[in-house]
DNA sequence: CTGCATCCGGGCCGATACTG
DNA sequence: CAGTATCGGCCCGGATGCAG
């Protein structure tokens, strides 16, 4: 990418990972290490000669790492991308209203989004097990000490285990929907939803219709 | 630009601010509401067909809103990207470690990196004004109660006064540069530089050379 | 002079094919 | 599995035009 030339901050972290794609892939890294098919498999319609090219030119500003075995994983300065990146999920997330047919999903990626709006608020709060059933593969949320961490795979022993379509899943992480709601759309709920609304950040919400909202209720 | 196509909180964020550009119009607009041609003086080099289509766009999507006068301004959901971008602003700081003769500068810039290496640790710390003389323009910055304000122009009554080139000034504002080497550089410093250590996040550091410097260390 | 719209050359993006 | 090669098309960048 052409460079925007100014001496700024937000200006030069562009300059690195501004380009289409690029922000995606640190998506996926910042989940795992992964090989060029792993990569791949995560971003369905980059194309092959885009992704070399990104992950070269990321190596090159010292992001990303390669080892022997062509397994690629971010510097320490590339894990730094995990706050901008769940920041910018955080901003996005009131767009996960619902799933278009034609979208792709992972349950992976539910991690920023979530990390955040669960993040970091009170570190004696009590821990809290979540098992998420939104595809193929459950992935598990442990919150505890005011950290959130992600893994694939079921719980040994969850305190909450959500199933359903993605979007109603979400609804209720987020706490936009209610348990009845949820279940009319699909959703299975084990254990108490109640505790995780104690560990939301308060002010995770409004969308881009919030203000159209507001504009509405002047007339 | 063409959506990702992903059910992704990050995905989707950068389907609407993603393209080149849009982020450092946002920039612009959460410095203050401008006109088009602010935008235009803000950001050298844009083009002006591109610049237009990407307002009506952030306009269609509920980021910018524009009144009657034709200023545009950031929508309550707009001016939440402050966290994103504060956050990408200091991930790229590290990269102002020197400004290229070819760079563009403005010192109101200086607000997103800064901005989060003051913010919010400790809101009962002392508070602190700082005047800093970068360009032809000063501007102010001032650390109260656990937040940090900036605005142009210069202090009544300043803790401390930074004058000189913008990368030494970035330097003393960061800690990377001591009181004796940024004036050999020809800063100038007016006032008690000691109390911004105190305020500085802890973690802030640590840029692209950092692996490169480690494994070279093991050598 | 401000606030854009139009036009055009070049480069990046996207899809497919192909190779060690 | 890990990319490289190729090619059409669209987006980006720079210049210019023009209405209020």
């Amino acid at each position: 990418m052409r460079s925007y030339g100014q001496y700024c901050a937000l200006a030069k972290a562009l300059d690195i990972v501004g380009d289409r794609w690029t922000l995606l892939i640190a998506r996926e890294l910042l989940l795992r290490p992964c090989r060029y098919s792993d990569l791949q498999a995560g971003l369905p319609g980059i194309p092959t000669n885009l992704l070399a090219g990104r992950l070269r030119q990321l190596e090159e500003d010292g992001v990303v790492a390669v080892d022997e075995r062509s397994r690629y994983a971010l510097t320490p300065w590339g894990e730094q991308l995990a706050e901008p990146l769940q920041a910018l999920a955080r901003w996005g997330a009131p767009l996960m209203d619902e799933m278009e047919d034609s979208e792709t999903f992972r349950s992976e990626w539910l991690d920023f989004p979530v990390a955040f709006i669960f993040g970091g608020t009170d570190p004696d709060r009590p821990p809290l097990t979540v098992e998420i059933r939104a595809d193929e593969s459950p992935v598990t949320m442990e919150l505890a000490r005011g950290e959130v961490h992600f893994r694939p795979g079921a719980a040994l022993s969850p305190d909450l285990v959500l199933t359903g379509p993605p979007a109603v899943v979400v609804g209720l992480l987020s706490g936009r929907l209610d348990q009845k709601h949820a279940e009319d759309l699909g959703a299975s709920v084990l254990g108490d939803l109640r505790p995780l609304s104690g560990l939301r950040r308060p002010d995770w919400l409004s969308g881009p219709e919030a203000s159209e909202r507001r504009t509405r209720m002047k007339r």
